[in-house]
DNA sequence: GCGGGCGGTGAGAGCGCTCTCGACGACCCG
DNA sequence: CGGGTCGTCGAGAGCGCTCTCACCGCCCGC
């Protein structure tokens, strides 16, 4: 353990300006109702001494925290193969940290950690929570409206039941997708092919509703379930080839999954784009640019994902905001998508 | 807001029980020198009330925190490129979360935000800090000095000045590059070039001298400075065929860099890895697999590399390994890495 | 010229917890 | 059988801050 010098207080502040703590303290928080000249002593004072409030006397009697917890519920998979969710926590660190707030991060590994991830949100220990839970049987978002803790969610949750008053912020995976399969339309193939994402997760639901949308009588043996990997992605392509030699064109529920259907589409001998044209989704950089050929994708705008759920859940949890509101509440948002064309399609 | 409900004190749990604060307190602590029938009555009433404690209060006497700080100090491009700043959060949670700790992220973004973040850190919100900065010039080593409190360094930190008692975590760099291109070696390869990182960092810097350690003599034109990304992988790789076009062998500082070159190579017409053996480092999945071919490369554990920081820390912060350290010091640890056989070498 | 405001300031009471210290039996030894 | 020791517990004093409330000048209006 190091040795801090002991840390100054606002009774040390206060005797060196001459004036009492609780003047300090209201200089200190904004400095309303003191007459500049006090008020400059006191900040002279401050800064001579290097005073810091400490926040867990501060705390104590506001009980607030001006902390807000991150909670990843992602096995794994996902989250570590994207840079996906570095992206999401800038995002919200940004904003965050511009509104003084701090940034708790909880990740959670199987099933007992959400116990444990419960017990501290109820802990009030932060003042709100965003939530990355994208699995449709997640406990997480029960355990969240049970502790009354404010939350905003990463992508839309969809638990069965009450959803009034649930706020998230989404992509618009449905609408992407629409765009991706029109793309290959217009491209003139008619043979579009899917390969899903993990359908326990909304937005493989959405990106596959979304082809649906514009494929209305598509073949059924033109979608392949597949789990959002570069592997599944192998599989659903030589699954494809088999069912339908024919297919002309793939859209990929992700990018790792294209990548897997470029490398299979390459083995069979197939030309990317002559002989099928194929579009991923999420246009994760290291990937996208780097497929052979580079691919065609839909992107998504994470760290502008991540900076609106977390100014979603600071207005919620403002009080001022809170009375601005009255008659319209806040409420959750859909991102828009943008086809990004590279070389395979 | 969401209205909490007020949530029970040691008062009202010491009330339910029929015993002092103190008492409920010693039991919640751990419950040393309590008669096992009272501390039974005590958890009992904890359960029933669904206790939890009031951490800030806690601290306000305690002066801990149980919270440390992960500070990444990179300028965008490294870290979100690469899954690797989430495998390292991982394994920094998870050593944390085994020990009650809490994770308090800070991202910094340009100069300005290193003296929110020493303010922060020296303001004792936590414990101590995970600190990442690669970077020669980085302020943020002499900023977490100065602020005197404990952390441990991801990579070995290389700022000017005294490094007694500092504590870092590194990457065998320096050996995993003598196996990548004593492999190269192996395979019958004499004209092996290296394409180096952002040599402002260390582990680009420690690659480097990897490289040549193998190849005391070998032609300066070999060695091409980069900067770690696909881009400049591609600008180096030409710059390295335009100077020897007869290089049969390269070793890239990473497996982005290395994706660059093989692209570029592919273009030239050359065969990976008949005409030329390509090694990269890292072994960052989606990208390292799916290159074409997919690539050789080191492999570090970086997941286990944020639990040792972790782990590193916490022995420090803890006043009983304090005692045990007693004329053992706990010392800086560097990581072995393993070599990756794919198809690209 | 005097009372009522009013803006500015200080005194003091807690917030919920830990920890020291002293009290109090029970137990042991001589 | 008396004095000391040990283990167990409660009383109470803060930790550093915010916030209410009372107080004190001063300015205004009549």
């Amino acid at each position: 353990m190091t040795d801090t010098a002991p840390r100054p207080t606002l009774e040390a502040v206060a005797a060196r300006a001459g004036v009492s703590r609780a003047t300090v303290s209201r200089v200190v928080n904004g400095g309303d109702g003191v007459r500049e000249r006090l008020a400059e002593r006191v900040r002279k004072a401050v800064d001579e001494l290097g005073y810091v409030p400490n926040q867990a006397a501060r705390s104590l009697v506001t009980r607030r925290h001006d902390a807000i917890a991150v909670v990843v519920a992602e096995p794994e998979a996902r989250v570590f193969a994207d840079p996906f969710f570095a992206r999401q926590l800038r995002g919200i660190s940004k904003e965050l940290t511009a509104h003084d707030n701090q940034l708790v991060l909880l990740l959670t590994e199987g099933r007992d950690d959400h116990a444990r991830v419960g017990r501290y949100l109820a802990g009030g220990h932060v003042d709100g929570a965003l939530v990355f839970s994208l699995h449709l049987d997640d406990p997480l978002p029960k355990l969240i409206r049970s502790a009354g803790i404010p939350a905003v969610f990463g992508g839309r949750p969809d638990w069965n039941g009450d959803q009034r008053g649930v706020l998230y912020v989404d992509v618009d995976n449905r609408g992407g997708a629409r765009d991706a399969v029109r793309h290959l339309a217009g491209l003139g193939r008619s043979r579009i092919a899917h390969i899903t994402g993990a359908l326990d997760q909304t937005s493989a639901v959405d990106r596959l509703d979304g082809y649906r949308d514009v494929m209305v009588d598509a073949d059924p043996r033109l979608i392949v379930e597949s789990d959002f990997t570069p592997a599944g992605g192998e599989r659903a392509m030589r699954e494809l080839l088999a069912r339908r030699p024919d297919v002309d064109a793939v859209f990929a529920a992700n990018d790792l999954t294209a990548a897997g259907a470029l490398r299979v589409l390459r083995e069979s001998g197939r030309r990317v784009p002559d002989d099928v044209a194929v579009v991923g989704f999420d246009d994760i950089l290291p990937v996208a640019e780097q497929t052979e050929p580079p691919l065609t994708t839909v992107r998504q705008d994470i760290e502008e994902m991540g900076r609106l759920m977390a100014r979603l859940l600071l207005r919620e949890l403002d009080p001022r905001a809170a009375e601005e509101r009255v008659g319209g509440t806040p409420s959750s948002v859909v991102l828009p998508t943008t086809l990004v064309r590279r070389a395979s399609a």
